[in-house]
DNA sequence: TATATTTTTCAGTAAAAACAGAAATTATTG
DNA sequence: CAATAATTTCTGTTTTTACTGAAAAATATA
């Protein structure tokens, strides 16, 4: 399967972007791939559009799946395969947020209260101490804000965000 | 300077966090470091504590201070440069933020922009085009929204993030 | 149940990124 | 303006990560 020039180019940039926030490259490519041409595609398409080894596919495949960015599907008459993902780019936003607080933000919520349990944490300096308190809450505000947020439907969530900074006239 | 255990784990955990993100170890190290001691330090300092070559601090904090979230000061009778960062953890963000967007969502609602304009997008697939275009939206959207809200001061910040989900309630 | 097809695993390789150490440069002091 | 101290640059090395290709495993077909 040969991608068109504008396919092709947004594919690409995607898969720079994912390096750029810690996401391997073929990962954010099949992603991309799967996205933009929005209906199912065998292992085997992929290999052969993305140039890449077919096990590659397959391990980066896994890990979208893990991730519940990439659905297997079944395709009637062919016993191969195929993968999809949600067309819906605020919905697969949702999906990374929730990723990445399950995985980075709450553990490190977690990690914070457990420093500041710890008996060593008495010992130190007051201003660290404070430093870590604030960090700990600052974390734990953002993931909680992004909790409540993401349980909005995405027409409220693209309202609020189209808001902006006017949302400041509705506080008291 | 030997790091007390608190401040040791610390340090140790926010460089892997960094790693997650896309920042390179030394770099989240470093910041984390001058985060928590709170006071400006030397290169050598730094390049002790953390058990890391010389020219891999000076090349850090060069980077640092691209980003705008170290900065050099100097300190009476010491000739060498000393460097600190902000202590607040939400000034820090908004660093972070300005900086990631400029760098990288910018371009790429560029990019997207682009992509549109080209005389190839026009023979694209309808259902492409329109993921394109909502991908542009979508991220056009997220940027506008975090440039006004990071308008904001502080205080009223941290006031709309606790509003959560029910900030639907002001709408209409 | 043997055969063919598809997928996964895994050991080895290649590419990329991070890092160290030496040399060069710049700045400061007496 | 030498001598020293501090910093940066840069080349080569190490480490890490990404990736390939072959073999094994799993699945489906006849």
């Amino acid at each position: 399967m040969k991608l068109n020039p504008t396919t092709e180019q947004f594919v690409l940039h995607w898969g720079e972007m994912g390096s750029q926030w810690g996401v391997n490259r073929t990962m954010s490519q099949i992603h991309a791939l799967l996205y933009i041409i929005g209906k199912p595609l065998n292992a085997e398409e992929i290999t052969e559009t993305l140039g890449v080894a077919r096990s590659n596919v397959s391990t980066s495949i896994k890990e979208l799946q893990n991730w519940g960015l990439v659905q297997k599907v079944s395709i009637l008459g062919d016993r191969r395969d195929h993968f999809t993902t949600n067309t819906d780019v605020w919905e697969l936003a949702r999906i990374i947020v929730v990723e990445r607080q399950r995985r980075e933000l709450d553990p490190t919520v977690q990690f914070l209260q457990n420093l500041m349990d710890s008996p060593e944490f008495a010992q130190e300096n007051k201003e660290v101490q404070k430093r870590i308190q604030e960090t700990q809450e600052f974390v734990f505000t953002l993931t909680s804000w992004s909790t409540e947020m993401l349980k909005l439907p995405t027409n409220t969530l693209k309202k609020v965000l189209k808001l902006g900074a006017s949302i400041k006239k509705l506080l008291r």
